[in-house]
RNA sequence: GCCGAAGUGGUGGAACGGUAGACACGCGCGCCUCAAAAGCGUGUGAGGAAACUCGUGCGGGUUCGAGUCCCGCCUUCGGCACCA
């Protein structure tokens, strides 16, 4: 290592440490002795520190993704230094639509295009210093990794848990492409807002719903934010009720309905059904033929639009009656089947009993349509319909009015609790007066809002489900050992007209002889959804190698479940919840032993650059406008100008796409906080800041400007801070050098000098602040300890010299604790104290000596009345008893008491005395 | 509408129920310089000559003591939204 030990000196008219020749140097030094590999095994506690995985786009890396990577290296880097075995990977999410949609624009292979943007990002990552450990990088779209996608969906369809149906989906018109239910955003397609309709294909779908209650129990035991877990158990929203069966005039077909309160059946005056029941085309043609027309019409209506026609806000009711009747069970009422869009087929049975009384969209839906609406609690006996302005959800008693042995009961659960109990054994009675209902008309049952996974896509850019359909035999799986099921090259990226996808296109990829019977068959052309790609690569990264298995049973048990996950929170309830199904599944088929991926998470907060934006466009979401379309547009003053006057005029270029000329047109200009991203034109890259003020300087702006759940709103002008930091620190630790003396440590003794001893005081505090910190990713006043720490270093030199054994430990104390911070300056000092041929990532995290931190003195602080009055500094060995004293003799508490006696005093030991009059 | 997070100087932000504003940006003054930049030192919540007083979105409460805990509002930002 010695060959390249450059000699770096301070460039005098700059004023500033040479972090550009620095970061390259030990950036090379890091590479060339691969000091980021993995290490396992010993008898080290194992820590697994994971940031989500990108998605290599073509614009790169901006500063931005700094608020990602830089906290999860810095905790790495701890836990390595702490003596952990530490497990920090990375790689890329690569197979999704912005590459292909790419490749259909650019008309390149984007097989071709994503290893080039991996690299470059890995490139720009290197550029940042973090300590990857590259031999395990993965790449979701080498067969080598999707091989592993194919292989869990066969075990999920071994499982019973994937399987085949023609359903409704979510179909993005713009890409021609089937979404999932997150995937589409205000009735639009997330990506590319384009409208969403409903269509019907055969999808392959994977029964997450048979994980609903494991997955709300293990919320239990992992430590994430709140927020998240609210959110999934929201997203899964479990529901206790009944289902109940009402007859029907068809012979033979009961409705079901879903209701969490059963015990309002005697309210039930008609059944709602959504538009896509089974039963609708039956109960069409009871009615005359006009009235069937209707019905028809409302229904083909309610499949054609969209999603957000359907659920827009405050929408007015619509429906149409089927003139059908239905029975209700508790008392023979013959009610009315109507049919509405507001009633939904995905969720319950698809039908529901309306009570207006109880309910406030049945309630909405009787008043508009003239329905009949029925108490069943009141507050008094005497209370009415036909006075209620709104549905009564709670409140009120059981009415006597419908002879049940209900009466009297109190609005609440377990009311609910008892009529599922008497529905579910309710018998029939031998009085013909009385209409009842065969035994069992209903039962208890829980329902859950999340939907089976979705995760078939008529998409070329993806992992293709290895599944073989046979005339013969059916749907047949692909054998584990014909595996990898490899995607081919294609032609053309677009799906084809009948929505199947671009492979459907390739023969020589559909034809296929049957695994079973040998005849002819063909292969599924649908691929997987991306998400599949993410809800599983922790455990690739274990052993991403292997290629006999997935992972290696011992590495994954050995470093799962994830001990740190950072990530964004826009992750709350997709991938975080298929990658918590995949772990429970996989656990339950006995192949890992940790049945949730990660034992914390965490989410960074964003980074948000001051943007131009059209005034003029949509106020909840204005339009970002690229500077280089701006004419004459200058950042700086663009900015104060707004900010002193507000919106104002300015001219945009217009380019025609054509002919690649442009004309100008007006456009109102105003600046917001918008997330940085390079396709609003709003990104600064972290290759300019390095090379402007160096990599260490940017980690640690990200670090310090704010905490880090928190948005940073980005600003060059503050990196200055950190930056000028840096250079104090080299400043002083250089001028050290000379004296410093790597065995300071035996020279350390008990000094009458009390700066000497406040200096090692300061130093011991900040090891264990600096350490509470990192754990708890309070890195923003880690920072700032750090700072106060160098400051007390500075000032102790420029008092006493650099000779002091106490200013030595200072210093590489200082070095030391930077180094999960400020890598490469770290490790250049760390050398320049004469530690050759090491790196700081491989020493040990410096320990907290108690005693040496211990305060000699204190402050009390003496309150009359909860009021500061003085500050008295007394030994730190000073007892409550002493401390009342002092507090008393002050004369400004004297002054304050003026004669009067204390009624009461506080005293906190050490800390503070409250004298109550 | 429901759920979640948060409101502190000119700015980003600190603060186990115990000195509000650490640290930093900006700004003022001083040193250095022919001058500037950089750097160093120093000051910087408001009012007041000072002693002091007032100050953490608003209104109540608990407490010897509240930015912090409780209740009710207001505002901002996320997420969900006819889920029977």
């Amino acid at each position: 290592m010695s060959d390249d030990s450059v000699i770096i000196e301070k460039t005098e008219e700059s004023g500033r440490y040479p972090f550009q020749a620095i970061e390259r140097k030990w950036q090379t030094r890091w590479e060339a002795s691969q000091v980021y590999r993995t290490e396992e095994g010993g008898d080290k506690p194992k820590s697994y520190v994971l940031t989500m995985f990108p998605y290599p786009s073509g614009s790169g890396l901006h500063v931005g993704h700094c608020k990602n990577y830089v906290p999860g290296d810095v905790v790495a880097r701890f836990r390595k230094m702490q003596g952990f075995n530490v497990l920090h990977p990375m790689g890329w999410d690569a197979f999704g639509l912005p590459a292909e949609q790419d490749a259909i624009k650019r008309g390149v292979n984007p097989r071709s295009v994503v290893p080039q943007l991996a690299a470059e990002y890995k490139r720009q990552m290197s550029v940042l210093g973090l300590s990857y450990d590259w031999t395990r990088e993965i790449n979701t779209t080498d067969p080598a990794y999707y091989k592993w996608n194919q292989w869990a969906f066969l075990l999920l369809y071994k499982m019973g848990l994937a399987y085949r149906k023609s359903a409704p989906v979510n179909w993005c018109i713009n890409e021609s492409s089937v979404l999932a239910n997150e995937e589409v955003v205000d009735g639009k397609c997330w990506r590319c807002d384009g409208p969403v309709i409903k269509k019907d294909l055969p999808q392959w779908n994977v029964k997450t719903t048979a994980y609903a209650d494991k997955l709300l129990e293990g919320l239990d035991k992992i430590n994430w934010p709140e927020g998240i877990k609210t959110q999934q158990r929201d997203w899964i929203g479990r529901s206790e009720g009944a289902e109940v069966d009402f007859e029907t005039p068809i012979e033979g077909e009961k409705i079901t309905v879903f209701t969490t309160r059963p015990d309002t059946l005697w309210g039930a005056t008609f059944l709602v059904l959504a538009p896509e029941h089974p039963l609708v085309d039956d109960l069409i043609g009871l009615g005359t033929w006009e009235q069937n027309e209707a019905v028809r019409a409302y229904r083909d209506a309610a499949a054609k639009a969209s999603e957000m026609d359907r659920t827009a806000e405050g929408r007015e009711k619509t429906g149409v009656f089927t003139y059908s009747y239905a029975t209700n069970p508790v008392n023979g009422d013959q009610i009315p089947i109507w049919i509405a869009d507001y009633v939904l087929m995905g969720y319950g049975t698809g039908a529901i009993m309306a009570v207006p009384a109880h309910d406030q969209r049945d309630f909405e839906f009787a008043r508009k349509f003239c329905l009949p609406i029925v108490l069943v609690y009141s507050d008094d006996e005497t209370q009415t319909e036909d006075d209620l302005t709104a549905a009564l959800p709670t409140g009120g008693t059981f009415r006597a009015a419908f002879d049940t042995p209900f009466t009297g009961e109190p609005n609440s659960k377990e009311t609910v609790k008892k009529v599922i109990r008497w529905m579910e054994t309710y018998v029939q009675s031998d009085d013909p007066d009385n209409y009842y209902p065969l035994s069992g008309f209903g039962r208890g049952r829980i329902v859950y809002r999340l939907r089976d996974w979705l995760l078939s896509r008529q998409r070329y850019w993806g992992t293709p489900i290895p599944m073989i359909h046979c005339p013969k035999c059916g749907i047949v799986p692909v054998p584990e050992s014909d595996l990898p099921v490899v995607l081919p090259d294609v032609e053309n990226y677009k799906p084809t007209a009948d929505g199947r996808s671009p492979l459907a296109a390739i023969e020589s990829f559909v034809k296929v002889k049957c695994p079973e019977c040998g005849d002819d068959a063909e292969r599924e052309t649908d691929t997987m959804a991306g998400t599949v790609d993410s809800a599983w690569y922790f455990l690739r990264y274990t052993s991403p190698h292997n290629a006999s298995a997935a992972w290696d049973r011992a590495a994954a048990d050995y470093w799962m479940p994830v001990d740190m996950y950072l990530g964004g929170r826009e992750h709350a309830v997709s991938h975080l919840l298929y990658c918590r199904f995949f772990q429970h599944v996989f656990h339950d088929a006995e192949l890992i032993d940790a049945d949730e991926p990660a034992s914390t998470l965490r989410n960074q907060g964003m980074l948000n650059s001051l943007t131009p934006v059209d005034a003029d466009s949509d106020p909840r979401d204005k339009k970002p406008i690229k500077p280089d379309e701006l004419v004459g547009f200058d950042r700086d003053s663009w900015i104060s100008r707004f900010q002193s006057g507000g919106v104002f005029p300015a001219e945009r270029i217009m380019r025609d796409v054509e002919t690649g000329g442009g004309k100008t047109e007006p456009v109102n200009i105003e600046f917001q906080w918008l997330k940085m991203s390079k396709s609003k034109g709003n990104a600064t890259t972290p290759d300019e800041m390095a090379e402007a003020y160096g990599a260490d300087a940017l980690r640690m702006y990200v670090l310090f400007e704010a905490p880090f759940e928190d948005s940073i709103q980005w600003s060059e002008e503050r990196m200055t801070g950190t930056f000028r930091f840096l250079n104090r620190v080299f400043d002083i630790v250089t001028q050290i050098c000379p004296a410093y003396d790597p065995a300071y440590s035996k020279r350390l003794q008990v000094t009458d000098l009390a700066e000497e001893r406040a200096l090692r005081r300061k130093t011991h505090q900040t090891i264990a602040k600096i350490a509470e910190d990192i754990a708890e990713l309070r890195f923003n006043t880690a920072v700032s300890a750090l700072m106060i720490h160098t400051d007390a270093l500075r000032r102790f030199v420029a008092a006493h010299g650099s000779n002091s054994p106490a200013a030595h430990e200072a210093a590489a104390t200082l070095v030391k604790l930077l180094a999960p911070f400020a890598p490469h300056i770290a490790d250049e000092l760390w050398e320049r104290l004469g530690h050759k041929d090491e790196f700081l990532f491989r020493t040990d995290w410096p320990i907290a000596d108690g005693a040496v931190a211990a305060e000699e003195e204190i402050t009390l602080v003496v309150q009359v009345n909860g009021k500061l009055r003085d500050r008295i500094t007394l030994p730190a060995t000073a007892d409550a008893t002493a401390c009342e004293e002092a507090a008393l003799r002050s004369a400004k508490v004297m002054e304050e008491l003026n004669g009067r006696s204390p009624k009461k005093v506080i005293v906190i030991p050490g800390k503070l005395v409250n004298i109550v009059v």
